[in-house]
DNA sequence: AACTATATACGAATTTATTCGTAGAATTCT
DNA sequence: AGAATTCTACGAATAAATTCGTATATAGTT
């Protein structure tokens, strides 16, 4: 089981999810337009986080380029059923229930999401 | 927009939510079930949930009744907005779709989606 | 080759969360 | 009432996350 990513952390996965692997520098321009915060601080997380394993790395010259070891899907996965487990009691029903209602589905979303009710009854007929 | 509560303190309100309104000393038994921890961690914790406002109190006899502020509802719903801003920019229909994966719904639980699904699209209509 | 710009590494300060011991107050028991 | 139990409050130690300054190395520029 991977430990929980901190809030800043998500941060930087987010960027590198988004844009695919990239330096220091240009996740810290990212960051700094929400945030007020030094380089050298954002160099600090993606080392910690490198360390940790949450982070490859391949060197380029004299910076390093970063990449997110998992996959945007399992960090997903990872999070949902963290939610799973704690407020929502394991009801993934209500779980995808709130979420669309949060939101506001358009035709298609709904049509979509309805396809894919359909695959999951089908497979339990197998 | 409220703080984000830490996983000790969802421990905490997840079994207010489940058993209501409770002591110091109850939440304590339930926590120690499953982590080694002393009594007074436990009162600290809920005592700086209540400075911070998560929970309220009122006093019988000598202890403390506390009682979880934010619904379970309403935590559900932060949770899902801030997993909906960070890990799924914003796809809630992804959101739900893992959701449904991960777990295994029963056909009932199908069910009850479609017609969920129904509401929301007919709402569209109006 | 010297100068400038930019990167990393390192260490330390700060903040936030978690942990628990001790003291004293309130309640219950004998 | 006096003793034992159980509570809160408080303070401080530890741990984890975040912050950033300074030193040094590397690459590019003139």
């Amino acid at each position: 089981m991977s430990k929980k990513p901190t809030e800043t952390e998500i941060e930087v996965l987010s960027i590198l999810w988004d844009g695919g692997p990239q330096t220091v520098r240009q996740i810290h321009e990212i960051m700094s337009v929400e945030k007020d915060v030094r380089y050298t601080t954002t160099l600090k997380i993606m080392q910690l986080m490198y360390e940790k394993g949450m982070l490859s790395r391949v060197k380029d010259g004299k910076t390093h380029i970063y990449k997110a070891v998992l996959s945007q899907k399992s960090a997903q996965s990872n999070m949902i059923n963290r939610m799973l487990n704690t407020v929502f009691k394991g009801d993934s029903t209500q779980l995808a229930m709130q979420a669309l209602g949060n939101s506001n589905p358009s035709k298609e979303e709904l049509e979509e999401i309805r396809k894919y009710l359909d695959k999951l009854e089908s497979n339990k007929n197998d």
